[in-house]
DNA sequence: AGCACGCCGACT
DNA sequence: GTCGGCGTGCTC
């Protein structure tokens, strides 16, 4: 008898371990089943076939049925469960999930069957059509267009012919109806493939990465054609009868991207993100599983693509952080990724303009090999960055958020019919809002951070929870009425701009302009075509863009992220802020950068004038290494959230203990660790505390296998405890 | 996750 | 007397 381990589709980590049942004969590993589970029948999948068990007869069931008659998980997949189970602490459950598209289990998605018509061969068409009335014009026509051997859609020929005509063949059995499952494929807007001619750098990068199998950190500047680099590499991958992997951020999934590889590489491309319908998303992968599609296009997720003989993974703008999960099942794209190209022996390109500082760092050290790209590919300089001391502005009397030099820029920007782009990374109107008499700041009641006002709907917001409260127009607590604003914010930018241009075309993006579907697009849309025009936004204007009058960048109060009292700060910013910067600039016009900053002489802001990443890189890995943070440390941080304040002091101050000894015994391991409150005290009236710790990274993976244990032993209904290692954001 | 088993308060 | 509250424990 055969018996499987099934891995039940619970995600709860009570259930969340192996089960033993017996398999009928058509059981393979990778297939999803259907096992009585208690008394009742759930979802599962075989992860091992075995011989034998130790469970008891009495208590061993058999699985009852499949969910698919085919494996929708291969071997590598089972093996990088494994893999993640282990390096994340994750459920199983959680892993299998992210393997196979949601759709597949809500059971709604069903393949989707068009009806398909061809010559019946058993008729003589020439004859036929002899018989045709001389009036029948659409019915000749018809005979004339149709091919033997070949299958068209009846929908498009009811389009060119009209339905009498062509139901009128069907009827007298020229033509044969058939039903065929079809994939619903997304982006048909094919655009034309132009072969392009490859810088003599280009070129020698394409031959390295396809030359060895190794890991390489393609460095180049904004506009070196690195897509053209990424898209060769696939090309000859793919005449090697490999496939590939191409990760991009879901907010550069545009469909210019995708339409370039269509154009490229046609029904050989799959694509995977968010946007897709829950049936294209559905069959994509279903192509992707059936060796029908050889190049994966697509986010994060799009690491686990159910793809066999990978040939090379490229993972663009490896600098972002979207590529670290953050929520429900955490795990590291780039960890993913070594996996993969590992278990598959292939090639990984990590591309970027603005590498991050650990991945640059591997390239010094050799454990990736480092590919430049130091030109943009005509040639064109890179737009001169001013930096403006805001300060001085203050001295001159000038209040206001505009610096003198980027109002005459954006004077001379208009008048010339050019596009500017104004950088605030804020959203909202204005950050806060404050009782001049008694110091009063409106406050969120079930998070611990202060309300954003928003002018549009005269609201204050709560950023974390959404909440939403009435604006204030005279203090609560001591009923004054002098109440002002902080900080501005996009909504505050544009509103000025409108004073200042009332004719001009003036467009917001942000997580609040956003909110639908394809707003995002639909702004981009109407930016492109609006010259003069003003676009003003958050980071999500820094990334990718290619807008080829826009000659101005601003960008207001640039010190914002660098105060933030994160490790990466520093990095973030400059990442941001060169991002931006190329977006200026990238036609025939020069392009011009305005940096409003009340802290010119900052390190950073030397280093992004000159584009100079790598004495910025030198400088910031120093500091790293003097402070002990990473990439010389790993940061763990514990988050303790509870409605109960007593419990979960009381189960932070157990847990923190237990890992004081833990240090006693790893002393030269920890280089700092302490127990206090989240900076943000309270989310959604949950009440936060964090155990932070500083590890060296030789013994990490025992010590943290160590605290994991410690915090399953103490996780309750009442407390949970979040483990995150290296954290992008500390709130 | 879901469901059963089990031990204490207010109802036809 | 019993209906039902949700605490605890188990699922191959």
């Amino acid at each position: 008898m055969k018996i499987a381990e099934v891995i039940v589709d619970i995600t709860n980590s009570q259930v969340d371990k192996i089960f033993d049942y017996e398999a009928p004969d058509w059981a393979k590993v990778g297939m999803r089943v259907y096992v009585p589970f208690g008394n009742r029948t759930i979802h599962g999948f075989i992860i091992n076939i075995k011989d034998d068990t130790n469970i008891a007869k009495s208590k061993l069931k058999k699985i009852a049925d499949f969910v698919e008659d085919y494996v929708v998980i291969k071997e590598e997949l089972i093996d990088l469960m494994y893999f993640m189970v282990k390096k994340y602490h994750l459920r199983y459950a959680d892993c299998l999930r992210l393997f196979i598209p949601s759709e597949m289990r809500s059971e709604h998605v069903k393949p989707l069957f068009n009806t398909f018509v061809s010559l019946n061969l058993e008729k003589n068409i020439e004859e036929y059509k002899l018989k045709i009335k001389s009036n029948a014009k659409n019915q000749q026509a018809l005979c004339e267009y149709l091919k033997h051997n070949q299958y068209y859609l009846k929908s498009e020929l009811v389009k060119k012919f009209t339905r009498q005509t062509v139901n009128k063949l069907i009827e007298d059995k020229i033509l044969l109806e058939t039903k065929k499952c079809v994939y619903r494929e997304p982006y048909f807007n094919k655009i034309s493939n132009k072969k392009v001619e490859h810088t003599p750098l280009q070129t020698r990068a394409i031959e390295t990465i396809c030359a060895a199998n190794g890991t390489y950190l393609l460095f180049g500047v904004t506009g070196s054609g690195k897509t053209e680099v990424y898209m060769s590499v696939i090309e000859n991958v793919i005449n090697d009868g490999k496939t590939a992997i191409m990760l991009v951020p879901e907010i550069s999934l545009t469909p210019q991207v995708l339409a370039n590889f269509k154009a490229r590489f046609s029904n050989q491309v799959a694509i995977l993100h968010s946007g897709l319908s829950a049936g294209e998303r559905f069959d994509e992968w279903q192509r992707i599983l059936f060796g029908e599609a050889k190049i994966v296009v697509g986010a994060r997720s799009a690491i686990f693509a159910p793809l066999s003989n990978i040939g090379t993974i490229i993972i663009d703008e490896e600098h972002e952080s979207s590529y670290i999960s953050e929520s429900n099942p955490r795990y590291n794209t780039f960890d993913i990724a070594k996996f993969r190209r590992q278990y598959n022996n292939c090639s990984l390109v990590l591309a970027s303009a603005t590498p991050s500082i650990e991945s640059f760092n591997k390239a010094m050290s050799g454990e990736y090999k480092l590919i430049e790209l130091p030109e943009r590919i005509n040639k064109k300089p890179l737009p001169k960055i001013q930096i403006v001391d805001m300060i001085n502005e203050l001295r001159n009397g000038n209040y206001g958020m505009f610096s003198n030099a980027l109002l005459s820029e954006l004077n001379k920007c208009i008048k010339e019919n050019h596009q500017a782009m104004i950088f605030i990374n804020r959203r909202g109107y204005s950050s806060f809002m404050r009782c001049m008499e008694c110091g009063y700041v409106a406050k969120c009641s079930d998070c611990d951070v202060s309300l954003v006002y928003h002018k549009d709907e005269n609201r204050l917001k709560c950023h974390y929870c959404g909440k939403r409260f009435a604006a204030l127009t005279k203090c609560p607590q001591c009923g004054s009425n002098s109440i002002r604003n902080g900080a501005v914010g996009t909504e505050q930018v544009v509103s000025k701009l409108k004073e200042l241009y009332p004719n001009i075309k003036i467009l917001r993006m942000d997580n609040d302009t956003t909110r639908n579907k394809n707003s995002y697009q639909k702004i981009l849309e109407e930016f492109a075509k609006s010259t003069p025009g003003i676009l003003v936004g958050t980071q999500m204007i820094a990334k990718g863009h290619d807008f080829k009058d826009v000659t101005l960048v601003g960008i207001i109060d640039a010190d914002q992220s660098l105060y933030h009292s994160d490790y990466k700060s520093t990095e973030k910013t400059f990442e941001l802020i060169t991002q931006m910067s190329g977006r200026a600039g990238r036609d025939k016009e020069e392009g011009k950068v305005i940096l409003q900053t009340y802290v010119p002489r900052h390190y950073a802001y030397r280093y992004i004038a000159n584009y100079d990443y790598k004495s910025f890189f030198k400088k910031e890995l120093n500091l790293r290494e003097a402070t002990k943070f990473p990439p010389f440390t790993t940061i763990i941080r514990l988050l303790f959230t509870s409605q109960f304040d007593e419990s979960v002091r009381e189960i932070t101050k157990v847990c923190y203990n237990e890992i004081k000894d833990l240090k006693t015994k790893f002393v030269n391991d920890f280089v700092y660790l302490d127990v206090m409150k989240s900076p943000i005290k309270k989310i959604k009236n949950k009440i936060r505390y964090q155990i932070l710790a500083r590890l060296k990274n030789d013994n990490f993976n025992e010590i943290i296998c160590k605290i994991y244990d410690i915090c399953d032993k103490y996780q309750n209904k009442k407390v949970s405890i979040f483990v995150e290692i290296n954290p992008q954001n500390l709130s």
